[in-house]
DNA sequence: GCCGAGTACCTCGATTTTCGAGGTATCATA
DNA sequence: TATGATACCTCGAAAATCGAGGTACTCGGC
């Protein structure tokens, strides 16, 4: 129901480190989870979720390997590398100041 | 000093429009209110400040006058209309919603 | 009178990202 | 055996931000 997928822009890739910070997922999985824990106000498309993946193994924030689940089937399992794991740490800092920076903005009533 | 600057990424015109609910400015005036506003935490750069000015413009959210500025120079002057106006509240609203889903997420310590 | 810094406008192309729509295949349930 | 959910992938369109470039005016200091 999220129409506020423009704001998603820049956000996506913390969101996904975050939920790999609690242990290895497979994709379909990530965006299930994400989608759940925020009553789905938060819909992660297959389209932006995979290229996301891709963009971030290619720099070395998460691994894949395939595996099986436990609905027995074939999928390729992400985890959080140290580096995955710097970057979070960097993301969420820049998360907290950027929100604050537009709440004085947005929140000021004079 | 804003490396956030993906982030910025649909929040823009929200900020612009919040702005100019103050009262009308020029476009130089807009950015340099945000930028001291957030002591710096939020730069609008020029290539990313008239091109947003002109979208909203188009969409009838803005108006635009010539006039001039204490400084006297000639400059172009900015104003809410009442769609602006509707839509900062919208915009307002999807804010928070987006803010408060992503928090969710990355804030949840468990 | 000249020069530099700050003000103020504008434009362009490159880059990045998200998204929808399409495709394939498997598994469980009815 | 058909349907729906799971699970992967890819492509092109659309949109927005950004840096770098350009013009021009005003003011203060020398």
């Amino acid at each position: 129901m999220a129409e506020e997928t423009e704001l998603l822009h820049g956000t996506l890739d913390t969101l996904i480190l975050k939920t790999l910070s609690w242990g290895p997922r497979h994709g379909y999985g990530i965006a299930r989870w994400i989608q759940d824990t925020t009553d789905d106000a938060l819909e992660i498309g297959e389209g932006s979720l995979y290229p996301a993946l891709y963009r971030m193994e290619r720099k070395g924030w998460i691994e894949a390997e395939w595996g099986v689940s436990e609905t027995k089937r074939d999928v390729k399992f992400y985890s959080l590398t140290s580096q995955g794991r710097a970057r979070l740490k960097l993301e969420l800092a820049q998360w907290t100041r950027f929100t604050a920076a537009v709440s004085k903005v947005l929140y000021e009533t004079r």
